[in-house]
RNA sequence: GGUCCCGUGGCUUAGCCAGGAUAUAGCAUCGGGCUUCUAACCCGAGGGCCGGGGGUUCAAAUCCCUCCGGGAUCGCCA
């Protein structure tokens, strides 16, 4: 709804500057705490008009005309600033909106197929909480997007075939596997053996070489020995997945595209642009005219490809299947993203566009399934959940431990999603128990309780008899203050959406979600709902609690985090 | 050493790309609020030369340069 306010105000500004003669491209229209929308337009024109800004201000701010039908309510100037606010008619059609588009409301106005690809981690271990970062942010920019309108498919790029996998196959003929544990984890173990194994013994790595080789060539008892580790730990890794709210739609392997011909076919489509040299026996690509100083290698002296390689043909792929690719990576592949970007550019692909997030470190350095220094996101769930299970054990010690558990997994998980997605991908963060077991207010569960708080009210009204959704309404009772914030606030969810979905930012939800819950609970502690004395009001305002839960769980929603009706 | 990212009250953090009105919020601290729709809540207070220094501009947390601190990365790993 906002979204269109916006469109209003400029088209109104706009036609206001041209009437005076004046022209310019930035309308310099911001958030503002003194109205619904400011417009900073008279500094830019001042230079141009050769007249102070203040007065400019005043003339343009005249110069407005509104329609009948138009959003736009008071104008004002505060020195050059041009405040702007939205009417009564904006509030009222607000409110009738989220009634008639209920879990709809705040989207719908982009179109287009994006393939997303996000976590993707090498299947030799389970997802540690390094990875899930990836995850989180991956999946909210699914919903984001998906939200916005988009055709969104997610994919899980699964590397079956690198160096970590053929030693992952070695390992299983070394060492036993605990057949007693969760198989992304047995996988780890003999891994992490493995990896000490061969450092130990560096005459081994020959072992690893010539099963890399024997998979490329097609070797099947090679192949199928590395399919079968990889779709032990892949498994794994859907489970953990799937217990955060996190599903792909497809999971492509590396391998089918060797198997395809397609990585050969890339291969020589770079030949083919003559950047291409030979170095060391190496297959090498110059890309310095894109600003790499270091060549790409893109085939071993051995002959084999490389994970840039099959990447590229995943890119060609993908290319062909969507309207924009979207990668969700960690920062150690800002330079090869960059490479591989360039490389598509150069045999005239089409680009994917990169999210690139910050490391998650533990205090004692970095994490590396490799060396077994990690914390298995397994491991933070279980824990999560069972101290959400005592937070719900101190509150609601009458339910049955059913309803108990049940909240403890939404709560956990919602707690760990929204203190991920809440900080900005680009910041580097230190993993601490102490933290992410504590239950930050104001966060997830905080957002949750808002939406169980606005059931709950709507449930004891029709308990009462007082709540019939179907019963016209009068939005004009609603007056209050903070009737109007929470409205304002409600109005907004489709321009947070439609900023995160075009800058692929998805913090900015998870700050929205927060700000819309306070909102709400200043409703709630200001206002009566079922005990207000007038009829009408107490209807309209049930109807406001109504609109307030599909917001909360639209926001949720997309945030990807359960909406409990109680906890 | 080169390149990229980050550095905002005790801690975590928004705003930076598109410079402008008293710099955002949470945690923690202190004070207040449950006979009233779930207190996982609400209200209030203190706390910041926006890492340091230069520059551009009428105006800099925001743009440029430089230094410091942290992270990432620098061909046959992914």
């Amino acid at each position: 709804m906002f979204l269109e306010f916006k469109k209003q105000v400029s088209s109104a500004l706009e036609d206001a500057v041209a009437s005076l003669g004046f022209q310019t491209d930035d309308l310099g229209l911001e958030a503002s705490q003194h109205a619904d929308i400011a417009s900073k337009v008279a500094f830019r024109l001042a230079a141009q008009a050769k007249q102070n800004p203040k007065e400019l201000a005043e003339k343009i701010a005249e110069a407005i005309f509104l329609p009948d039908d138009s959003l736009i309510g008071e104008i004002t100037t505060v020195g050059p600033y041009i405040n702007i606010n939205a009417n009564r008619n904006y509030i009222d059609e607000t409110v009738f909106r989220i009634r008639k588009e209920e879990d709809g409301f705040g989207g719908g106005f982009c179109e287009g197929r994006i393939l997303l690809e996000h976590t993707s981690a090498n299947p030799n271990g389970p997802l540690h909480v390094g990875h899930i970062r990836n995850s989180i942010i991956g999946d909210t920019l699914k919903r984001i997007l998906m939200r916005a309108g988009y055709d969104v498919e997610t994919q899980y790029y699964v590397n079956d075939m690198g160096r970590q996998i053929a030693i992952v196959s070695w390992a299983l003929t070394q060492f036993e596997f605990d057949t007693s544990r969760k198989p992304d984890h047995a996988i780890a173990d003999v891994y992490i053996k493995a990896n000490a194994k061969l450092n130990d013994n560096p005459e081994k790595v020959s072992e690893i070489d010539s099963r890399m080789q024997l998979v490329e060539k097609g070797d099947e008892a090679t192949i199928k020995s590395f399919d079968e580790a990889v779709a032990l730990v892949v498994e794994g890794i859907r489970e953990t997945l799937l217990r955060m709210n996190v599903e792909h739609d497809s999971f492509p392997h590396e391998s089918g595209f060797i198997r395809s011909g397609a990585v050969n076919r890339i291969v020589e489509e770079i030949k083919a642009t003559g950047r291409t040299e030979v170095d060391d026996g190496a297959l090498v690509v110059d890309l310095s005219d894109y600003g790499f100083e270091k060549t790409l290698v893109i085939q071993r002296s051995d002959g084999t490809s490389l994970y840039t390689t099959r990447d590229l043909a995943y890119h060609e792929w993908k290319g062909e299947r969507a309207d924009r690719m979207i990668d969700v990576l960690g920062a150690d592949h800002k330079l090869i993203s960059g490479q591989l970007k360039a490389t598509l550019n150069a045999i005239g692909k089409k680009e994917p566009e990169i999210v690139i997030f910050e490391f998650v470190s533990l205090p004692e350095g970095s994490m590396s399934t490799r060396r077994g220094k990690f914390i298995p996101a397994d491991d933070l769930l279980d824990k999560i959940e069972d101290q959400a299970y005592v937070e719900v054990e101190k509150r609601r010690p009458e339910m049955p431990d059913e309803f108990k558990r049940q909240v403890a997994r939404n709560v956990g998980i919602g707690a760990v999603r929204y203190d991920i997605v809440k900080v900005s991908p680009e910041k580097s963060t230190v993993f601490d128990w102490k933290e992410a077991l504590d239950f930050e207010k104001q966060g997830g569960p905080f957002i949750q309780y808002s939406h169980a708080r606005a059931c709950s009210i709507l449930k004891k009204a029709q308990e009462d008899g007082l709540w019939d959704s179907a019963r016209p309404i009068d939005p004009s009772l609603l007056i209050e203050d903070t009737e109007v914030d929470l409205i304002k606030k409600m109005a907004a969810f489709d321009s947070v959406i439609e900023t995160s979905s075009r800058e692929l930012k998805p913090h900015s939800v998870a700050i929205y979600a927060r700000e819309l819950a306070d909102s709400f609970n200043q409703f709630y502690r200001f206002v009566p709902v079922i005990s207000a004395e007038d009829e009408e009001v107490r209807s309209v305002r049930l109807a406001l609690v109504d609109c307030a839960r599909i917001v909360l769980a639209n926001a949720l929603d997309t945030l990807g985090i359960a909406a409990p009706e109680s906890m």
